[in-house]
DNA sequence: TTAAAATGGGACTATTTTAGTACTCATTAA
DNA sequence: TTAATGAGTACTAAAATAGTCCCATTTTAA
């Protein structure tokens, strides 16, 4: 459960091999790389480059380079880039979704922990990931109301 | 994304609806009062009983009750009953799944998200569901070496 | 003893989502 | 001018999900 879908986790992978590139790359190097697929790579890079998480550089010796430095890349941004907004259930994101939502008495406890967990992919940059053991500071009483 | 799938959700209904009943309540009478569709109730019930959160007597009278007070039942053990372990991606829970393992440099960071989330899960129970407000304390640094 | 009420287990189908691929057009450096 | 490269879009195949149905087993109650 919960699991994010393939693309956004290969996405990522994406972003932490460009984030250790000093000039633009293109879709065949991240291949070379990664080792994921080339058709794979082109559609990642494409979205990532929609969302403004990357920059690209057409024409012959373009390529793709991150758009901010990775302290300033949250994770979520990325997930959310390849696989849509954080909602743990369909009722705990917008309403109407649900057949029982008038029945329920448990929505809006799934709320908080949809936030509580928004709040932790947001507090997590692309720098940490690219750390080979990441610190997790979690220590968020007050998100909860 | 990080979605359960519906069965996962319809599931915490039925166990919130089970957990403010006295007696052994069968499956039309949880559907009456969820409004949820009958089959889809029993199926959820027959998962949950056989995951052994639930305790069922059969025959006529008969019906599904808690098998443990609400305390003492875990929001994730319910999850995992009707939708499988928590594995944010293929790679972060077991290995051999992703064909780019040897490649990549993330695997242990997504282990450490994927810890959080399941301590976060495993600390909420289906007591704290059933308050109007419930409260969140995460504070856990320590759950990170 | 019998009939009715209920769960248990499993199989099945339609739908939706996901993964992966292919093709054409626009842009730019050399 | 030309070759390299990204942008956009459409498509197909495979997998997961949701929802339904049927029949056997067990137990209560008439
Ligand atoms: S299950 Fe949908 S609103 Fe509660
Ligand atoms: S993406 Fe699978 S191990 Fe990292």
């Amino acid at each position: 459960m919960l699991k994010i879908n393939k693309l956004a986790d290969y996405g990522l992978v994406v972003m932490s091999c460009l984030a250790q590139q000093t000039r633009p790359l293109n879709a065949r190097g991240v291949t070379e790389l990664t080792h994921l697929s080339l058709p794979t790579v082109k559609k990642v890079l494409k979205l990532l480059a929609r969302a403004g998480l990357l920059v690209s550089v057409r024409g012959a010796q373009g390529g793709y380079a991150l758009a901010r430095t990775p302290e300033l890349i949250s994770l979520s941004c990325v997930l959310v880039a390849l696989d849509g907004e954080l909602s743990i259930t369909d009722c705990s994101q917008a309403a109407g979704l649900c057949m029982v939502e008038h029945f329920c008495g448990i929505r809006h406890n799934w709320k908080m922990i949809n936030q509580l967990f928004q709040k932790i992919l947001n507090d997590i940059t692309l720098a940490d990931m690219l750390k080979p053991k990441m610190k997790l500071n979690v220590c968020l009483p007050e998100t909860v109301s």
